[in-house]
DNA sequence: CACCCGATTATCT
DNA sequence: GATAATCGGGTGT
């Protein structure tokens, strides 16, 4: 397949999972379904960092569901969450560490705006995809994904955006939704960004 | 805008 | 049996 997207190396996720977080801010999700093309720019990420942190799926050790958490950087964890979400993570920590992973909370839409409105069954774009649930809806995120290599061209990769977008500022903030280590700042995102999910 | 709650199921206790 | 890295619709201010 030719798609054009000059793909992020398997090196990037090997490094800081909070590093890993900040870092794909700006790049591009992009997913192949159907024959159609889907793609986002990442606007708000979390770092989870396996078992070293109580929030993490992994802090208890591997398990069937948290196994790719603990293989090779680069790769999908996909989870279903609360009986109807899948939400998507890359996993990626440094070298000597056994696991950890981003969660990508929010995107901004690029391509196939109109399959992901009409999927997602609304009107405005900044609805799309501001929530880890919508990602999974927008972008058509199953468990087939459970694993898929995002570092190659395929059914879905995160590519380097096409101009620089680094200038944004970066906001640090607690994580959504845990119960536990809520202390620590492991939430990015853009200020000001109207995609960013509850703001 | 704030808060509350139901939906719906995999996973763990 | 309880909880969960969520969402959307409802009610009240």
């Amino acid at each position: 397949m030719k798609t054009g997207f000059k793909i992020l190396p398997r090196s990037f996720y090997l490094r800081d999972t909070s590093q890993v977080a900040k870092d794909l801010l700006g790049k591009i999700l992009v997913r192949v379904v159907h024959g159609q093309l889907l793609a986002g720019i990442i606007v708000e990420t979390e770092a989870y960092k396996g078992i070293d942190d109580p929030a993490s799926h992994a802090f208890k050790g591997k398990t069937p569901r948290t196994e790719v958490m603990f293989g090779l950087v680069g790769h999908a964890y996909i989870y279903f969450i609360y009986g109807m979400h899948f939400n998507l993570n890359i996993v990626a920590h440094e070298k000597k560490k056994p696991s950890g992973g981003v969660l990508i909370r929010a995107v901004e839409p690029i391509i196939g705006i109109d399959i992901m409105k009409e999927v997602r069954k609304v009107s405005s774009i900044t609805n799309i995809s501001n929530g880890p649930g919508k990602i999974g809806q927008a972008f058509f995120i199953d468990r087939s994904l459970y694993g898929c290599d995002v570092t190659h061209a395929g059914p879905l990769f995160v590519a380097q955006a096409p101009l620089d977008l680094a200038c944004d500022h970066i906001v640090e903030a607690p994580r959504i939704g845990i119960t536990r280590a809520q202390d620590k700042l492991w939430r990015f995102y853009y200020e000001h960004n109207p995609y960013v999910s509850r703001r």
